[in-house]
RNA sequence: GGACGGGUUCCCGAGUGGCCAAAGGGGGCAGACUGUAAAUCUGCUGGCGUACGCCUUCGGAGGUUCAAAUCCUUCCCCGUCCA
């Protein structure tokens, strides 16, 4: 590959990029002293589950370890203490080291899914941090100016409103920044919330005599919703982990305008492939086709392509055709059998009597398929199990016990 | 340190003595419809009871009252302005 299509390449589906130039000074005396890039990918630690969105940057990063770089991974068990405030109205709250521990050991064994293990860095923030006294810790602090910090949307209007804005939190991006002159980063990457946060990193490296990284951000994916980022927190979430048929279910219920910019951004379709998509859509075929389609291809990707097939078949099955799962968790009903009320509840498909009465009364509980209304049906389990469906998605199967 | 304003159900937010389990919105769930767990429309959304009902909830504790989210005392927390 030319270093111009490698430029090419990692420039594609950037959000922003400081700056394309230095980008391509960068990959061009890599090339030419034979060494590495660092390309630096904050992790935050507070959420052990990978999904769809934060897979977008690692996506990204794994193209540079493609093309030969090293991928510097850095683990914020020191910045967790803080909570990132990017993008929330509130403080997060802080995090033990156990809890930071137990993340972690998950998000590596997930982080491979998507990366090459060969060409991986992993540090955690606290290994520079922690050591840091007072006077360090303001010798940071005075390479930064509050006016620049709080410059920062979410910052000013927290400000504005009358939401508490704790000391800690402006030292956030400061920490964040200081890890990359740590780290001696050649790129930053990142979601487009962290754009200013990478940024820091910069003027940090500039003032400590280093060469200041490349600062790129990926688009944000939206989550499920069509409303808001992708997030743990909002459970919008696809988790690359999640069982096949759960991740079809849940792709199959974004908007369908959102199509094409998930096949942009989670799969490795070329541009010419979904533009083609579009076309499609836009002549009038049905999207649920091209919905399942993107599904397959990010099944696939986290999955087996035979995961996905038989993810399909089995959404067909149960949502197309009114069908029923192949699988379903058993419950044992006694021979005296449960007033309907009590075994929807205990059973856990709702959370408590009154949902039940509510639902129904809705029309959402079925025994058998047929629909349930009497509130004081006691329901007894023949020799033969019988199936128990409350609304579109949760099945039990009951047997004797 | 001083003055003032505020802490409400999952979230935002209304509510200043009974009509309040508490407006409205968001989110969530369900139903209808359907070409999808899309879109759209409708309903529900503290718990226990078949039900008139009872219990728990409005920052914490205590009090006044037949009756309190609403009044009083005290404590904790947050914001604004002044210093």
């Amino acid at each position: 590959m030319t270093l111009e299509q490698q430029v090419d390449l990692l420039a594609r589906g950037t959000d922003r990029l400081e700056t394309p130039s230095e980008l391509h000074e960068r990959l061009e005396a890599a090339r030419r002293d034979k060494r590495p890039l660092r390309v630096k990918l904050g992790i935050d630690a507070t959420g052990p589950d990978i999904h769809l969105g934060f897979a977008v940057p690692l996506r990204k990063l794994r193209q540079f370890q493609d093309a030969g770089h090293l991928a510097v991974l850095i683990i914020g068990d020191f910045t967790a203490r803080i909570g990132d405030p990017s993008g929330r109205s509130k403080t997060r709250p802080h995090l033990s080291t156990e809890d930071i521990q137990r993340n972690m050991a998950r998000y590596r064994e997930q982080v491979f899914r998507i990366l090459d293990p060969e060409r991986c860095e992993f540090r955690y923030n606290s290994e520079w941090s922690d050591p840091l006294g007072g006077a360090d810790i303001i010798g940071i602090a005075a390479r930064y100016t509050v006016a620049r910090v709080i410059e920062r949307e979410d910052f000013r209007k927290r400000l504005k409103e009358g939401v508490p804005v704790h000391m800690h939190e402006l030292l956030y991006p400061l920490f964040q920044g200081y890890d990359s002159v740590a780290v001696r980063a050649d790129v930053e990457l990142g979601g487009a919330d962290q754009y200013w946060n990478l940024l820091v990193g910069r003027e940090l490296q500039r003032e400590y005599g280093q060469p200041p990284q490349v600062v790129m951000t990926m688009p944000l994916l939206v989550g499920l919703d069509g409303v808001q980022k992708m997030s743990k927190s909002y459970g919008n979430y696809v988790g690359i982990t999640d069982p096949p048929a759960e991740m079809f279910g849940k792709l199959m219920s974004i908007p369908d305008s959102l199509i094409i910019n998930y096949f942009d951004l989670c799969t490795d379709r070329k541009p010419t492939e979904i533009t083609e998509f579009g076309r499609r859509l836009a002549a009038g075929e049905n999207p649920r086709d091209i919905k399942a389609g993107l599904a397959r291809d990010i099944i696939g990707s986290y999955h087996s392509a035979a995961a996905a097939e038989e993810a399909e078949q089995e959404f067909n099955r149960v949502f197309r055709n009114r069908g029923q799962p192949e699988e379903m968790p058993d419950f044992a009903v006694s021979e005296a059998g449960l007033p309907i009320v009590q075994l929807v509840a205990d059973a856990g498909l709702l959370k408590s009597r009154s949902e039940v009465r509510r639902k129904l009364a809705e029309g959402a509980v079925y025994l058998d398929g047929e629909r349930v209304a009497d509130p004081d049906l006691v329901v007894t389990v023949p020799a033969e199990p019988r199936v128990l469906k409350v609304g579109k998605r949760r099945f039990l199967r009951l047997v004797r016990g």
